[in-house]
DNA sequence: AATGAATGAGGGTTCATTCAT
DNA sequence: CATGAATGAACCCTCATTCAT
């Protein structure tokens, strides 16, 4: 009776909760999270409603799978680090935020979002609050290897000078000055 | 003609305004914008319902008169600068900012989450705009005055930075090296 | 301490009773009952929403007034009629019922309106049954005197008509041939 | 793929479309359309408030199926002159109005308030023009068999007239002489 | 006689979630 | 695994009505 092996079947689940996350991904980034409903991500992901609830158990959970997704992608783009000199590794690290910011200003603000999340939501503050941490010590090693006096508090003023860059730059919009603040922080950092 | 003298009900009205928008302010801070109801605010500000429609058109409407209200007391501070050397100025700018972080965190958040309320607010982002650009007007006038060679980068330049600190001590709670990043800057700007 | 005389109070008082009447007829007539508020009409009306209800119970109530008001005006039409030949008053009760259709069309439907008030209403019902006898009493007084052979199945044969074609003009508007109605009217009563 | 077949789906989605239907054409015929609202309407087809929104978009919406319903009944009404004689079809078309009239009260006075109904719903208005188009093309091209000189005008009047008349007996109920009135309608076009 | 702040019930509507199939 | 009809609570908002002054 069954003509799917257990791989394709396991596939075939892999593939859907993955549409679902990622259609819910683009409508959270564009709608916002409270603004987005489940019909809406079912319909766009081409499913049913209550098939969403076989992957995701509640729209928070939904939510918590999306940070955990965008956490891998922020792995990749550590990992094309890999290999480059830690000078190099930090200019492109400052590149791809403001990158990021120019080109995927939704999901921008989805995801600087995430950190202001009321305080209902404690199982979520604690990945933030775990992924801050990590790109902060990625940071911090990255400043010292370049020999910084205080390698930490760099990482942290880094950290706060591209956040603060991406909600400025969603405040304001195309009356932001991107290039010039880019330009500064370079310097300031000698890349 | 009035009955109640038209000063008593100015008072009265005053007051109650004041109330709900304090009540909403609170409210917003802690639970955000959209997961706060019309009908918490009033159980909280110990009012009917239908009262707050008599002082606020919609939840929109309220927002923007708790938008209007902080945008009061941010000019008090402004106000507190002068007499000031620019240098002290410049000073005081950093240590109200990380003050109001650390002591009205709630009032920090969401004032930081109105950028990032979804597109449709078309109005409450004009708003946010032009409340962001006055804040670099002051800085970069600040910056100008110092003699600071590009001052309104300048004055992007520590926008971001404070925003920044903010959002990152929002994530992060007390695990936040505040006075750290504090230092950091005040040396930057060498105060 | 009283500086205006019992007349003067009384005339007052009749003054402001009428201007809420005309107000809500006007409100009534253009949004219908439903859609018409207490506030919108003390506003209108110029007097405070709490005065209403000096002068009216409830909102139910004003719908009465207006009823009463316009059985009053129905009354000067039927004045009009005096001292003409019956001839005559056949004709000016056609004409001045197109005439009403034409340039009161919101008037127009409020008193038709009135006619299908949901059960809930039984005294205004009972009201406008009255005034529809008293309209069929007239109509049959005027077929009798004529020498119609049934005047009263007259009598409501006209005011069918009449009722029937403000209906049909109220739906179809300028598509409606009025005047090609009225023409075959008074053909029929050979006016 | 669908565990309920797609046809017990259809059926009982078309059932419960129905039922709510039927319900609404009840409560508006017999409370109005603005005192009748979705919790009454849900509550009596014994359903949920919020199912009532997955059948129809808004109050209005309803509306519209209701009247598009009651369309296609007077459709079947018309498809009931089929096959007879032009004198017979006349006659017919009047018994069968009175019939309605006397039988189903609140129905027709729901039809006829729809005409009523304030200006702003528009679409609506369309609606309804056309639905009285139709019938007056319907009596039109019956006077043309009949060679009544002005068919059109004779089809105008003939509307106005059974209109009237469910008017004058919606508002006078019992004492309204719906027999002599038919008398003489019938007598008026020698049937 | 007059005001308008205040109430509270209810209206239309949305949506996360469940469940029979 | 998959569907979508159904629920029910909550939401934003309106408004007739009351009442202290």
């Amino acid at each position: 009776m069954s003509p799917r092996s257990p791989e394709q079947n396991q596939a075939q689940r892999e593939e859907t909760r993955q549409r679902i996350l990622m259609t819910a991904l683009k409508a959270f980034a564009e709608k916002g999270y409270a603004a987005t409903s489940i019909s809406y991500i079912a319909k766009e992901a081409g499913i049913s409603k209550g098939l969403t609830y076989h992957y995701f158990n509640s729209k928070e959970d939904l939510l918590h799978g999306i940070f955990h997704c965008l956490n891998s992608f922020s792995g990749e783009a550590i990992a094309l680090l890999k290999n480059k000199s830690p000078q190099e590794q930090l200019r492109l690290t400052v590149e791809m935020t403001f990158d990021y910011i120019q080109k995927n200003p939704d999901l921008m603000r989805f995801m600087t979002s995430l950190a202001l999340q009321p305080d209902a939501m404690v199982t979520l503050k604690e990945d933030i609050k775990m992924h801050k941490q990590q790109t902060i010590d990625v940071y911090t090693k990255l400043f010292s290897t370049l020999n910084y006096p205080a390698p930490e508090a760099e990482a942290y003023y880094l950290g706060a000078m591209l956040d603060g860059v991406a909600l400025g730059s969603l405040a304001l919009q195309e009356d932001y000055p991107l290039a010039a603040i880019k330009e500064k922080i370079l310097n300031h950092y000698q890349l």
